[in-house]
DNA sequence: AAATCCATGTAAACGGTTACATGATTTG
DNA sequence: CAAATCATGTAACCGTTTACATGGATTT
């Protein structure tokens, strides 16, 4: 999947590995993360595949680095994952939920204290989505030269499904934490 | 953190690898999955690890079945685990989103497609989750002997969210559908 | 007779995280 | 002068998936 992430930021346009951590880490966080090791070893494969290739690109106020492009290969690659149906539901993994699951056996008060903590961090969550996160993709638009009506609405698209995501756990924390109380 | 979810249902009772997945992948999908032979193998570790016991146990009409115990070296680390507090956002991974992020190439009834089958299947869990779960979570909690308030409690609410998630997955689609066709 | 369920496991591969290692440049 | 940012990479490990292998009992 991160495969998938690479080559269609490598789409866009050429870019070094840790320009497309920063993409994924600032512009993504709401639907995918990735760390710059696994990255760097991912191209490294991707390049070995014949999907991208890479040259050393020289700076004037930092180091050089190494920045890959999509090959014919990869193009192609992308386009035909693109242009294919997904029929299954993503699995997903709830980790908080496992250990909600076995708050039976923990003290009501441990309990609610843990979700008011865990609620915490999701309002902060939500309040970075609304506040910073619209400026920054704005900011990557312009950079990637995508700033047009199409690509806008579907970036946007996965920004709202951020915020509507956290705008219902804290709806689920704020009603099983007043059914806690009683 | 399957680690941890086998140790919890260790907790109630005594049970086998085959029944644990059982329970697992039909009374928590909504928030955990594991295949089989990972199960099997988790199990074996954390034996050696000292966290359980196993012992096989004849049965009339199946064949015999390895039954695992906790320890009480099992039973401090699930105490342990669930009295600690979690100070961080689990990082999540909506695959799916991955997709419609780059949709801004697709072309607009292709990606129309993609959303419907994508909202079909969404629409289906969300009917599972109110049809049939809550009858497999009662029968659950009368076997495992569970069947008081606190218990139900946290069950039901890892359900809950699972309902309000797949309710608000609609609600985006329907909106960003309603939004394409313009 | 075929399919499904019960039941246990091993092996290989894959995807991802954590730790380690290095070092120049810019900002406070 | 210290800290943060830019920049690249390797190695070990861990958790998970997929494929393989087996076989009795029950249901259709």
């Amino acid at each position: 999947m991160l495969k998938y992430a690479l080559l269609g930021l490598l789409h866009y346009q050429p870019l070094s590995g840790y320009e497309m951590e920063q993409f994924i880490n600032t512009t993504n966080t709401h639907f995918w993360h990735a760390q710059l090791s696994q990255i760097y070893r991912t191209l490294k494969i991707m390049e070995s595949e014949g999907l991208v290739t890479s040259r050393m690109e020289a700076q004037e106020q930092a180091r050089s680095k190494r920045v890959y492009t999509l090959t014919e290969a990869g193009e192609a690659a992308f386009q035909e994952e693109l242009n294919s149906y997904q029929t299954e539901l993503d699995i997903n993994k709830v980790p908080f939920l496992v250990r909600v699951f076995f708050f039976g056996d923990v003290g009501r008060e441990r309990a609610a204290t843990q979700l008011q903590l865990w609620r915490d961090l999701h309002q902060r969550q939500l309040d970075h989505y609304r506040e910073a996160m619209p400026d920054r993709m704005a900011e990557q638009l312009e950079r990637l030269n995508l700033d047009d009506e199409t690509h806008r609405f579907f970036w946007e698209a996965t920004l709202r499904f951020g915020v509507m995501y956290e705008e219902m756990v804290l709806r689920w924390f704020d009603e099983i934490m007043r059914e806690l109380e009683r």
